[in-house]
RNA sequence: GGUGACGUAGCCAAGUGGUAAGGCAGAGGUCUGCAAAACCUCUAUGCGGCAGUUCAAAUCUGCCCGUCACCUCCA
């Protein structure tokens, strides 16, 4: 499998640190609101990700952490008047639920900063007694960045263009702590009513991007396989990272970087801050979860996306027409007297292709074309297949749309007794040509959840 | 100012040298008492524009136009 590497810039045979196995970080959500449709993005492509790996046999070890310590909930805590913990739970527990709906895989390990106060202090002892941090004279505890040789080769940045960029409001508070405008924070000592820990600089808390480092160390080890994230965290977020882990383990942080592109709305950049942004919650009350998630397959994980109502709308189609297929298959099978094997070819052929786009850098959008020729090969075959090119096709289906995750809703449920006599008597009244009281019977079994659906092999029941 | 992306049909989107995948929407047809599903056909002589390299360019090169992102809150 080839992975584009934010590192190097290019895409690169991944290789595992120890064969068959991955470990994986994935950056999550700092838990302060509800999480929009642009936090998806990461939660749904590297969840796929994973999936993938797994489903080719490797076993994938993934951690994503929960940031609930930041100035955002410190803020929100104040305002409410409750302590800040509080606020991470509620929307830690918020996340989880969208993270469920949107069918990711629980990670192996989720991490909370907060708990990891021991680790992130021995990590910030070790930068500091390599040198490469220092205590400043308020009890803040800062980065040399200037003093890591490869600071900037995440991002392809240059320290001097970064201080010499006609970028307003450079100087934020703390820049007369620091030694130099480029180092940044490992540990902040705390303001009159924060939240705080003890440690041998005072009263403080850590950094933002420490809590990673420390979290990434203590779970997956010195080297990680692969680093994940958002576009927008590869500076300064991962870079730091970088220059914290590499500085305080002395050896490479992590093999890989994967990076997804931002979902926009109207072209811009959804946001918190920008205040344009739609949450998860509020889109899957309307069409459910798993729209999201087929969205955010729909497209190469490193291009842009584009929010709008109607793709969503165009994303519930498409997913129905992988669903009818799913309860072809389900009927074909049921009522399976050909003797076509034919099927089983066709699935094979869907299988390399999907492994191909998915090898090309998870080329998700290679991978549902892949499945919807498959589908095509299916709907016209199904009804002169044998038993046992269906099956495999079914298997085929299952398992590659359980690797990008989607068709997680089905409704599997034994029409009852009612319900099946219903049929027989509209059948009955169909063959009379009594078509009044057939279409009568369809609408009460309509109400009661079930739709009939008038096929060669006879009636076909669908749970609605 | 520095750095990096991107521009393919009505909409979304794949395709990085060999003659334009797939999905949604739309039109026509087949099947059907009807409906639904499904299947078939059609919908970009052209991939932002102009040059160039090549037997061959959406793909490579140059210039131009347009859009976006990052440059210490951010998925």
């Amino acid at each position: 499998m080839k992975i584009f590497n934010t590192l190097t810039s290019e895409k690169e045979e991944l290789i595992p640190i120890k064969e068959g196995e991955y470990r994986i970080y994935v950056c999550g959500p700092t838990v302060y609101n509800f999480i929009h449709v642009g936090n998806a993005r990461p939660i749904v492509v590297f969840d796929t990700l994973r999936r993938y790996l797994t489903y080719r046999g490797n076993n994938v070890i993934f951690v994503s952490n929960v940031t609930d310590i930041d100035d955002k909930l410190i803020t929100i805590a104040k305002n409410e008047g409750i302590p800040m913990q509080e606020v991470a739970a509620r929307y830690e527990k918020e996340y989880l639920t969208d993270a469920a709906g949107l069918n990711a895989l629980p990670p192996t390990v989720m991490p909370r900063a907060t708990e990891h106060i021991d680790e992130i202090l021995s990590i910030v002892k070790d930068i500091i007694d390599k040198g490469y941090g220092y205590v400043a004279k308020n009890g803040d505890v800062y980065f040399r960045a200037r003093k890591f040789e490869g600071y900037g080769k995440l991002s392809h940045l240059v320290l001097d263009d970064l201080s010499s960029g006609n970028r307003e409001l450079r100087s934020d508070m703390g820049e007369d702590l620091k030694e130099d405008s480029s180092d940044f924070a490992v540990w902040k000592a705390a303001k009159e009513g924060e939240p705080y820990w003890d440690s041998p600089y005072g009263k403080g808390r850590p950094g933002w991007h420490i809590e990673c480092s420390a979290m990434a160390r203590k779970h997956l080890g010195k080297t990680i396989d692969i680093h994940c994230g958002g576009q927008d965290l590869v500076f300064p977020h991962h870079e730091n990272e970088i220059a914290q882990s590499e500085c305080a383990n002395g050896c490479e942080f992590a093999h890989y970087w994967m990076h997804n592109g931002f979902l926009n709305i109207d072209n811009h950049k959804m946001s918190k801050s920008a205040n344009n942004f739609f949450t998860v919650r509020d889109i899957a009350n309307k069409f459910g979860y798993e729209p999201i998630r087929y969205f955010m397959l729909s497209g190469h994980y490193r291009s842009p996306l584009n929010y709008t109502v109607e793709l969503i709308e165009a994303c519930v189609s498409s997913l129905e027409r992988l669903y009818n297929c799913r309860e072809n298959l389900d009927f074909a099978i049921e009522k399976a007297s050909g003797e076509s094997s034919m099927l089983g070819e066709k699935a094979a052929m869907a299988k390399g292709k999907f492994n191909i786009a998915m090898d090309d850098d998870l080329n998700t959008a290679d991978a549902l074309a892949a499945i919807f020729d498959f589908v095509r090969d299916i709907n016209t075959y199904a009804p002169e297949a044998n038993l046992e090119s269906l099956q495999i096709a079914a298997d085929t289906f299952d398992d590659l749309t359980g690797v990008l995750g989607i068709l997680y809703n089905r409704k599997k449920e034994e029409a009852p007794q009612k319900v099946l006599e219903l049929v027989e008597k509209r059948t009955a009244a169909k063959r009379a040509r009594d078509f009044a009281k057939a279409d009568q019977i369809r609408d009460k079994l309509s109400a009661l959840g079930w739709a009939v659906e008038d096929t060669a092999q006879g009636p076909k029941l669908v749970k609605k």
